[in-house]
DNA sequence: ACAATTAGGTATACGCCGTACGCCTGTCAA
DNA sequence: TTGACAGGCGTACGGCGTATACCTAATTGT
């Protein structure tokens, strides 16, 4: 007669792997992944911590559900799209997905070379499907794919961002050995944050950065695949 | 009167920071990041774990001095070379530093996040001067950066190298559902690696792919600075 | 109607990890 | 001679992932 909502004992919902699975994701998002263990998550699902081994493999496949959860969110491909758009469309969406959850590049890269889980074999199908039905060859698709996934530097991405990273301001003399030790970045960062004034404290704007390098890859491949009609 | 050399003691030689460092990369190196451990790192060099301790301040310096030890390898700059030329062969450079140690990459990033090393600062620094002294402007400088930093997919890079990660041949029947799953990928795969019987086995040339992806970076730079002049 | 199965949760324990703290022992300068 | 100190060691603490065994309530087959 008792429905499960209203049983006599403090039953809390009986937790199911999608439940876990957003528990972390949002735990990770709010404390890092670094701080993302068993114990915290169960502790946050007010539960023992052996009881998420019902609904999870272990911490390796959790953090492959977490891939899936976070991969399902970036937006579906339009049909009928011209693929320059539809492809621009698809990362800009991605790339919103990789900020909300910015722990979500490192597990996917560490993960996936391992092994690749099916969401993002599933994201990569469909990539590769408007590359192939908007005309690319190909070999032209294969490269297209390496460039838009290979970094180049593998690192330097964040150091304009908060100018290294802590919070208070650098103290006078710190600052000077910077800029004796490092000129041409001093000169680069100083010359980027005086300029337009628009930008609100230091720093750039990263989502124009981002839509630069995306756009110069795009019109290159769209210059070879035009050169090669 | 005794060398530090032949001391009565068994005593190794006596373990300065350097030593310390260049076995961590060894032990990274052939066992991969996660397995190295300080007490890993003790036992390999014959030594207590606290011992490491009176060389190095923590785990998380002895990442930061492991990428001084790395980025170090990459070669200098050379004076008097066209700009093109020269990143060119400075990135590549860095790219054989990666492929020697496959955990620097993601050590870098993790790190860097968190406060970048002299070394990293360093290497930003000439790679700025290069473009710089070839006459790009401080904006096209700061955007060829952003654009060389950025990896538009964060994933994806290692899908073809190993067509799947695991050793063993997939038998008929998941390739069967791969193939009906992932039908794009699987129709890339085939014909990447039916094409030019030259190469060994099965996947790609990474580095052919990874100076396609450079060149036409750089390219796509370079004109955008022509067309600035 | 009742026994058997099972799904969901728990408690305990093992072996790893990073590292704080204190101690010991040679070496060498004053 | 003495005392500082550099280098190394042993112990211990708290946190981690997880194997194993156990418990309880629901569900199911007969």
């Amino acid at each position: 007669m008792a429905t499960p909502a209203d049983a006599t004992r403090p039953h809390r919902a009986p937790l199911n792997t999608q439940a876990v699975l957003r528990a972390a994701v949002a735990l990770a998002d709010e404390s890092g992944v670094d701080a993302l263990s068993m114990r915290k998550l169960a502790q946050a699902l007010g539960v023992a911590p052996m009881a998420l081994y019902k609904h999870v493999d272990g911490k390796d496949e959790l953090l492959d559900g977490m891939i899936e959860v976070v991969i399902g969110e970036i937006d579906p491909p339009e049909p009928g799209v011209e693929w320059k758009t539809a492809i621009r469309r698809r990362v800009l969406s991605a790339r919103q997905m990789l900020l909300r959850h910015p722990w979500a590049s490192q597990v996917i890269e560490a993960r996936t070379k391992v092994r690749p889980t099916p969401a993002v074999l599933a994201y990569m199908d469909t990539m590769i499907e408007i590359f192939r039905s908007g005309g690319l060859s190909v070999d032209l698709t294969h490269h297209a794919l390496h460039t838009m996934g290979s970094r180049l530097l593998g690192f330097s991405q964040e150091l304009f961002n908060e100018s290294g990273g802590d919070d208070q301001e650098p103290d006078p003399e710190t600052s000077r050995a910077m800029a004796e030790q490092y000129p041409n970045i001093t000169a680069l960062v100083t010359a980027i944050t005086h300029d337009e004034g628009s930008v609100v404290g230091a720093g750039c704007d990263d989502q124009f950065e981002f839509e630069f390098a995306l756009d110069l890859l795009l019109n290159g491949l769209e210059r070879l695949h035009d050169a090669a009609s």
